[in-house]
RNA sequence: GGGCCCAUAGCUCAGUUGGAUAGAGCGUCUGGCUACGAACCAGGAGGUCGCAGGUUCGAGUCCUGCUGGGCCCGCCA
């Protein structure tokens, strides 16, 4: 890894500049990667930031630099350019000897590394089969977490379900008021059928039986005011549906090893009467209120910030333009929004609230990883401890921003800016589908058609099942599986196919940056040649053959070849370099971490993979391993592999990513 | 009307806290398999970084304005 050179050339030329010219403060420059090896490992381009203040060309500055840092560990040599850059040279085979042999790992320096993070995604309504815009979330969410316990962070995963919102009533209105079923009715469905799929389907039914006639959405209100207030039939169908939905969810996502650590039930802030605590707060601090005129007389309300504070002047349509500056948390009905649901459930992640969940054993996920629920039965006492983050991530896609903004506002009126500061909205666009892909689902673009893209719409049913996406990229690299590797059994083909399939489209989903609307194309989706996960497991897999072979034909193991560094010449890394260049790359990762935990971009990361693999790939197909006749050569060269092989394997697993044995 | 996002090669997109010659994949054209596996590699063609100003040693990157496109602003979530 690098970050620890980087520190350390780093301080040393701070404490030249101070020496050199007198200064206490040293303004901030970061040590910086030049675009290629022959201009050098590092570079610092502070030359240029002194310039000014010190009244002095940037070249002069860098030569005076160049000759009074002295030594630093590790580096061998430092050069000033003619244009001002100071360009640094590592001792190569130190540096690969040392990361081969003990996998230098920079320790998390910011203490902030140490704050329990709270990081909340997927957060599905239950009540339908997960889609690909779902999968957007999932992968950003677990990657998020991955790669902030990569650093270091202590990492709570949370899937908020909402037990009890509107969707989940729809759906029990489908099976009540369109096929007049009962628990036991549902029941049967669900043990006969693909119940996420069987509810999908459903789910636009009932959206068009509420377009038949208005008065159907009765049912919907009746229906959701039952949630609420718990018990009936209502409560005992919405939660059998829920449960098996979840269940289906979960079963999803472990295929795209996507885990949690607890699942966070909506129905549980209410009947623990979370909300009704969150709400004496809110009140007692004056962040809500009961509006008593107007159309939200009888509603609690919460005013809204708009930016500006000057915004009154005008405006002819007044009336309109009051209303639209509270928010509703409470309805006239006395049943709570979403939102105010929502509040709670952060006031808690934060222990703000005073009260906790009861929490239960929900099941054991594939990694041998506990998943926990909150329940309102009695806790389990074997429970870990949740909640009480001083910083929490909520994926949510950037529609919802002016519902997140609303709950930091709340948190700041509250008096807890520094919470609220550490809410963090992980906000990224949506993913839609490309015309060709909408006709493929045999959706004709009628009114849509001038739009560039299809908006993917659980209401209408319309979009791309995660399932049903993984069982055509698997189905699709089984057949290249199995052209490959004919001895394969079928187990090995199904499983090699599946990581094959998981790599593809956590890769796609990561490879955008997360600003970026995905129009989600199948076609090219399901592409395993260019910029794609298997790419990147490919060039493992050669990494992994080539000492396979070594052990199969020389008895030689990964540690031999380690172990035979010392006394063996380096000239393979001298010089312009194409082993060292990815040595170099490939200890660039944490480097590359600490930046996209700072941008909250992943695309990042992706990008750093796939250059790095395809840095190998030229590699590999230009030098020889296993039949280079130069000993000391060879040594090098297999002990630079290792390391690739190390470091890609660690990027991969950020994104979810297996490496195959074979493939 | 207000807020947020996007605009870079034919297409889809990267481009790090401003830094050295603007990159990748796909597509296209040319070449490379008796294997450390061609899910690969080498090479060619392809650019007014939406437009106009500004900031500075230096702008695809920062600021302002404009154009085009998308999303959000509900007693839905």
């Amino acid at each position: 890894m690098i970050l620890i050179v980087q520190r350390r050339v780093h301080d040393a030329i701070a404490d030249a500049i101070r020496r050199q010219y007198a200064l206490t403060d040293v303004p901030a420059f970061a040590v910086e990667v030049p675009p290629t090896r022959t201009l050098g490992d590092l570079a610092v381009t502070v030359a240029f930031q002194l310039a000014r203040s010190l009244r002095k060309a940037p070249r002069a500055i860098a030569q005076e630099l160049a000759s009074s840092i002295g030594k630093i560990p590790g580096v061998t040599r430092i050069e000033a350019t003619p244009n001002g850059y100071l360009n640094l040279y590592l001792d190569r085979p130190a540096f690969l000897r040392e990361r081969v042999r003990s996998s230098v790992m920079s320790a998390p320096t910011e203490s902030a590394a140490a704050e329990k993070t709270i990081v909340e995604h997927t957060a599905i309504n239950p009540n339908k089969a997960a889609h690909i815009g779902h999968l957007r979330n999932a992968a950003l969410g677990d990657t998020l977490a991955r790669v902030l316990q990569f650093r270091g962070t202590p990492i709570e995963i949370q899937n908020y379900i909402d037990d009890l919102g509107v969707q989940v009533a729809d759906i029990v209105v489908g099976f009540r008021e369109l096929e007049h079923r009962d628990l036991e009715g549902v029941r049967q469905i669900a043990d006969s059928t693909r119940f996420d799929y069987y509810c999908w389907d459903l789910y636009s039914r009932v959206t068009e039986w509420y377009e038949e006639r208005r008065d159907h959405l009765e049912a919907r209100a009746k229906t959701l005011h039952d949630l609420e207030h718990g018990g009936g039939e209502t409560t005992a169908i919405a939660a059998f549906i829920v449960d098996r939905i979840v269940r289906a969810h979960l079963a999803t996502m472990a295929r795209l090893n996507v885990g949690y650590d607890l699942l966070t039930y909506e129905g549980d802030i209410v009947r623990l009467k979370f909300w009704t605590r969150a709400f004496e707060i809110l009140k007692a601090q004056g962040a809500v209120y009961l509006q008593t005129e107007g159309k939200l007389a009888g509603c609690w309300v919460m005013k809204i910030d708009e930016g500006s504070d000057t915004a009154e002047s005008i405006e002819p349509d007044r009336e309109n333009a009051e209303e639209s500056r509270e928010k509703v948390i409470v309805r006239s009905n006395g049943v709570v929004t979403y939102i105010g649901k929502d509040l709670a459930n952060q006031f808690w992640k934060l222990g703000l609230l005073g009260r906790d969940f009861n929490y239960r054993l929900f099941g054991v996920q594939a990694n041998g990883r506990p998943l926990w629920s909150t329940t309102s039965e009695a806790s389990d006492p074997g429970a870990p401890p949740f909640g009480r983050a001083s910083r929490i991530y909520n994926v949510i896609d950037s529609r919802q921003m002016y519902l997140q903004a609303l709950l930091s506002q709340a948190l700041r009126t509250l008096g807890h800016p520094r919470e609220a500061e550490n809410s963090i909205h992980f906000s990224y666009e949506m993913v839609a589908l490309s015309h060709a892909t909408a006709r493929e689902l045999g959706y004709e673009g009628s009114e849509e058609a001038k739009k560039p893209f299809i908006e993917v719409s659980g209401r209408k049913g319309l979009g791309v099942k995660i399932d049903d996406l993984l069982d055509l990229l698997i189905d699709k690299a089984s057949a290249e599986v199995a052209k490959r590797n004919p001895d394969f059994t079928e187990d090995e083909r199904r499983r090699v196919a599946s990581q094959i399939a998981v790599a593809a489209i956590r890769y796609f989903m990561l490879k955008f940056s997360r600003g970026k609307l995905i129009v989600f194309d199948i076609e090219e989706a399901l592409s395993f040649e260019g910029e794609t996960g298997p790419y990147l497991q490919y060039a493992v897999v050669r990494a992994n053959n080539i000492f396979h072979k070594l052990q199969e034909r020389e008895a030689l193991s990964e540690r031999d070849v380690i172990g035979a560094l010392d006394r063996a010449p380096a000239e393979e890394l001298e010089g312009d370099s194409a082993l060292w260049d990815v040595v170099f790359e490939a200890a660039r990762l944490d480097d590359v971490v600490e930046q996209v935990v700072r941008s909250l971009e992943f695309s990042a990361l992706a990008k750093y993979a796939f250059g790095l693999a395809q840095m190998f790939n030229a590699f590999y197909h230009r030098y020889s391993i296993l039949n280079e006749e130069d000993a000391n050569r060879k040594r090098w060269r297999a002990a630079g592999v290792a390391y690739f092989r190390a470091q890609l394997t660690r990027a991969l697993d950020l994104m979810g990513i297996e490496v195959p044995v074979r493939m």
